[in-house]
DNA sequence: TGACGTTTATGACGTTTGTCGTAAACATGG
DNA sequence: CCATGTTTACGACAAACGTCATAAACGTCA
């Protein structure tokens, strides 16, 4: 089985906040704020972090210079944002959903492949 | 040229109100409160459907009855949440995103038929 | 043992969202 | 013209967010 992490939705500050924790693991408030390109206070890498960790959704360490992780994976949230897409914008069907992801991107050989055994996948499993 | 709405990104209470108004059509406040099934209270949608017209997000009629009606396409609103998703959960890869939007759901024939087919035109996209 | 740099803890403040209550404006049947 | 129901305009409030400044706690090395 999977997460069970009941699809959070994070604002985009948030989102900004996990996806820096989802790609260079566990950091300092220190490391998390070096990872930012734009110039943000510390502090207030500070305070969106300890906000998310009193929302549980990342973990902060007990030792000294404490570590933040996150405490959910990239998964849940993008199903709890591609249900609300889905449920209130795509009027519950997600094909005009994966034709804008599709649109004007480019593919590799070995994703279109992946691509392809998705979709063999669902035919085969509503047959 | 068109629309300049660099994708705009909603809030959930936002998204709500902006889908009675997609899938009903330009209602009065009247209207679109009468929509939802919970109980909330008719200034509060009064409220929501004000500032989304302050904000440029729905477009509010002068004529006595005011009618609402959304000023900005499904598509566009998508097309906003799913590049944010992209750009941060799912680390510039749109490949896990579509996976998961396929998942655990049924397609009917003709769906499998549309997806397929975006996925040969992906390919020769770009080959 | 101190001075100094690093980490933390607090408290603040403005904006956005979500929810309403009130009351003023209107419109209309009597 | 007026009572009554409908539509609007305002103003309020609390919680969530985004941003920080300050200052207290810690650690460490000279």
């Amino acid at each position: 089985m999977s997460a069970k992490s009941t699809s959070t939705k994070l604002s985009a500050g948030e989102m900004e906040i996990m996806n820096v924790l989802w790609k260079k693991g566990p950091l300092t408030i220190a490391e998390a704020h070096a990872a930012f390109d734009r110039p943000i206070g510390y502090t207030t890498i500070q305070t969106r972090l300890n906000r998310l960790a009193k929302k549980g959704t990342v973990k902060k360490s007990e030792d000294r210079p404490a570590k933040y992780e996150a405490a959910i994976s990239p998964d849940s949230v993008s199903a709890g944002h591609l249900e609300q897409l889905v449920e209130n914008v795509a009027q519950g069907s997600v094909v005009p959903l994966v034709a804008q992801l599709l649109s004007n991107r480019k593919f590799s050989n070995d994703e279109i492949a992946e691509l392809k055994k998705f979709i063999d996948d669902a035919e085969s499993e509503n047959k």
